[in-house]
DNA sequence: GAGGTTCTGTTGTCCGGACAAATGATTGAC
DNA sequence: GTCAATCATTTGTCCGGACAACAGAACCTC
């Protein structure tokens, strides 16, 4: 009883029939349609099904979704089913639902949520070809500092790791990090072929949310050299404590960048 | 039939008794209860007393939320309910949820989620009285750059605005804003009384997400003195445009900030 | 005692229904 | 013609129930 998906900008009235007509399902015409014998959650399937939708502009920005029980029945699915796979997009940001209104894609330039940014992954992802020199990869007691970032025991043994990253063979960046004892495997010649977040998701961490503070000062004497900027150059700081889904913090880094060479994006959400 | 809430760390078997002596509910203990005629969702009472609970401690980190069948029976809601209720939570990065085990608090030290930051209200918060200078206040064509960054056609009009911002009578940054015309009021006495954030909102506009470039650079001869920075001294720079619900570009802007005084604080999460 | 098996408790998913609240259009009165 | 009241549509909230999937403990067998 309603128009429904596709482009229903317009509020095109035509008799709002085609019960005898051919139907002309538009959940069908989207490809939409859940798989019950799949191990895949059936919400978790529509959100997928949706999501490509948008990505491929089958379902183009402004656009109406549809009521939710039609969809469902349409579908074959519950509504809050339904609900909940329009509800992970909503928080995606992909879609905005409006009481008395419906639920409408979202009219966004910024495609991707951006995640939780990996110098290596993002140089990778650039086209540059990152290149890391393992400067020192020890194991000993936390200092204050390090054992308050991480929240562990002052002098709890705690991996010392420093790296410089290179991209072109130019350096870009000095880092250095900070990794609880008994976590992860370090292995310098894995240090050296890619990135550390790589290494903590392979070592079956699932990264949750990091606390970062960014910042910027002058060169000092004795790195000028180490990453080819003349001394009292402008440099961005980076000082970032990671944890885990359980809320432990897994990493503590300290990191310096050229600023001549990189600066940081990412995107903050609002959480209301 | 179980031993929830509290600090239920230790699995102490004490015969699982208590139907005939007093139940002890910690349900009570903590406060819980919903107010039915109250307009806030029951959910969102539930969530906020979970909240609260944790905050004050009462909810102490690692120890189990008892199983949310019972919970809700004690509470007098339904199961989906109280779900919505820890889902929230979850969200939040507060409670852990493990399909067998249970859901418990997270062990963080990280309290805040950090919302999209905005200097004012930061430097407000950190007992820094803030302190706005306009510098510029017009209506006027937009440059490419503004409106490629605002998704809106070139020549467009937008606001241009110019404002050094104080802490203690010193310069703290000198931040360059563009809003599309017609979203806001933008009066400059009123810029210079709060925040630009607290105006969009007070407009009725409903930040969801700032897409950010953070970096670093020498200070120019001609901002040495608008900044009290000597020449060459480091500088941290942030482009920012920020979208509304809606996928709108609602603020473009372009900001410098005296390194020596500031650095980014905030919270990334990762969205998996 | 070691190992696998069963059992119990918990969250994950899904269903069907009901009413409330907000929005926008339609209708009606003046 | 203008304004207010009404109505239909749609999402928001809430309920009660059912079964599946998983983790951990208890149990039994060898």
């Amino acid at each position: 009883m309603s128009k429904p998906l596709a482009n229903a900008a317009q509020g095109k009235q035509d008799g709002q029939g085609g019960q005898d007509r051919q139907p002309k399902d538009p959940a069908v015409v989207l490809g939409l349609g859940v798989d019950r014998s799949s191990p895949v959650p059936l919400y978790f399937q529509l959100a997928q099904q949706l999501e490509a939708a948008i990505e491929r502009g089958a379902l183009t920005p402004g656009s109406l979704l549809g009521n939710e029980i039609d969809l469902a029945g349409r579908l074959g699915l519950s509504r809050p089913t339904v609900r909940q796979a329009i509800q992970s997009l909503v928080d995606k940001g992909l879609l905005v639902r409006r009481r008395g209104v419906g639920t409408q894609v979202v009219h966004s330039q910024v495609k991707r949520p951006l995640e939780l940014s990996s110098l290596y992954d993002d140089l990778e992802a650039a086209g540059q070809r990152p290149e890391t020199r393992v400067l020192r990869n020890t194991l000993g007691p936390a200092s204050a500092e390090v054992a308050a970032a991480l929240g562990v025991a002052e002098g709890q043994e705690v991996h010392h790791v420093e790296r410089l990253r290179l991209a072109h063979g130019e350096p870009m960046a000095f880092l250095t990090n900070h990794i609880p004892a008994g976590l992860l495997d370090l292995d310098t010649a894995r240090l050296e072929a890619t990135g550390l977040y790589r290494l903590m998701r392979a070592a079956g961490l699932t990264l949750h949310s990091a606390r970062q503070s960014v910042g910027a000062r002058a060169t000092a004497a004795d790195e000028a050299e180490r990453l080819a900027e003349p001394e009292g150059a402008p440099l961005l700081t980076m000082r970032r404590t990671t944890f885990d889904d359980t809320g432990r913090a897994v990493e503590f880094g300290a990191h310096v960048y050229r600023a001549s060479r990189y600066s940081f994006e990412f995107q903050l959400l609002v959480r209301p």
